[in-house]
DNA sequence: CACGATTTGTTCGTATGTATT
DNA sequence: AAATACATACGAACAAATCGT
């Protein structure tokens, strides 16, 4: 026999759906603070380490919310911005095809960092040398409310000095047309998801491990030559890619 | 002063990074075990707790991965399985837009529970009473390996016995246009992403928590009337859907 | 096949640091 | 400044899964 649960049936697991039960029946309301660590352990009667191990469970899915000093609160759904697609337009104007049920206006983009190419393999996507490509980070906003970290692979002879070139808080797109008058067309675009690391928390706040939507492709010019791959990363709390047909 | 460290500086968080790095290095290569627990508290002279924690930051990435009683092993990335979106073509036909560079092949869909609707404002989108909303959650395979976990809701009147009159383990865009005869066409798609629970880890397996590709949408029939509402939940580390432009 | 050694998983206890109110 | 609440860290023990003998 065993004295305590596993697996399923493990105290914190136990305690975890428990409190999901509670939350979901509205005992606590979104944005409403929850008991102390210490109070839910008066309550079970077990260790505060376990509380705090269901809590994280509950934490992990975007359930909870914890502020150290001041308590642990229940997720406030914020309102999703609805980024439309033109699923037959390849057009790349770098803004206009963002559009939203919330409105997404004023979007702007600043530049986080350049350099060199960290990464293996998006050489490839652009056929051009390893050597000669550079990364640019930056962090798209509406309304001075950040929604996006993106990632850009460019062709660092094509387009030299891009970060001082950079008009302002244009995107990407609109600063390829007025600084070197190339338009940018669609190749491909990719949806797929990862975990929030490090560098998307600090600018689109979160929790490590959350689930970012991933909007990733490569953009041509007119003849098909390759100018650039992105990688956007979305908080999935925030924003969702629609495409509509009709 | 402070005798520990906290935030970033904090004892896990370093080790963690150390670990992350050295994981980068090569020093343990994708599918090897890396060292024990008490090996590495050894080596880093902490409490086991505490590399635990630090291991729990790689698990929660994905960079890492534990099997009781066997190890921790550096994550072994799987193939990429590419799901083809024609951005032009609104009929779904319930599996010829699947295609992929490793090819998925045999597609089937099998039924996992039939019921009423446990969920609030799907009916809303298919516009039609709550009563009559009957979910449907099925689980899609290719060569029988299972890398969807979908769920529809329709209208539970105008497709009866639905389960019933599945045919085999085909899509469920085959069985309406064989069984009731209408054709389905996209009305609106759209990409998002979540976390993994209890119902997508058991049938795709993965972690809690770990990033979906969360893809749904509204199908109409060639009236366009809603048909029905799906949300189709992908492993990110599995699939991506691809829209190409040329 | 049984059994023991190894390894990760879970839980308790305790103490202290840091942020918020 | 004090109280409160979460964050981090250490020590110990046992449970459960895996693997080799």
């Amino acid at each position: 026999m065993s004295r305590r649960g596993y697996g399923r049936d493990s105290v914190y697991r136990t305690i975890a759906l428990q409190l999901q039960n509670r939350i979901n029946a509205g005992e606590w309301l979104a944005g409403q603070r929850m008991p102390t660590e210490a109070a839910l352990r008066e309550e079970f009667g077990v260790n505060r380490l376990t509380i705090r191990d269901a809590l994280d469970v509950l934490r992990q899915r975007g359930v909870i919310e914890s502020r150290q000093g001041s308590g642990t609160f229940v997720t406030n759904p914020m309102p999703v911005l609805e980024i439309a697609v033109d699923p037959a337009s390849p057009v790349d104007d770098g803004s206009g095809h963002a559009s939203t049920r919330s409105v997404i206006h004023n979007v702007n983009e600043s530049v986080l960092a350049e350099g060199p190419d960290p990464d293996d393999g998006s050489a490839h996507r652009l056929a051009i040398p390893r050597e000669t490509v550079v990364r640019l980070d930056t962090v798209t906003a509406t309304a001075g409310d950040p929604f996006a970290v993106n990632s850009y692979w460019l062709d660092g002879r094509r387009f030299p000095h891009l970060t001082e070139s950079w008009i302002g808080d244009a995107p990407l797109g609109t600063v390829l047309r007025d600084v070197f008058g190339v338009t940018a067309f669609y190749d491909w675009r990719a949806f797929s998801a990862t975990a929030a690391g490090d560098l998307e928390v600090e600018h689109l706040g979160g929790r490590p491990g959350a689930p970012l939507v991933v909007r990733d492709g490569v953009s041509v010019d007119s003849d098909g030559i390759p100018l650039y791959y992105v990688r956007r990363r979305i908080r999935a709390d925030r924003a969702a890619y629609v495409l509509r047909y009709r």
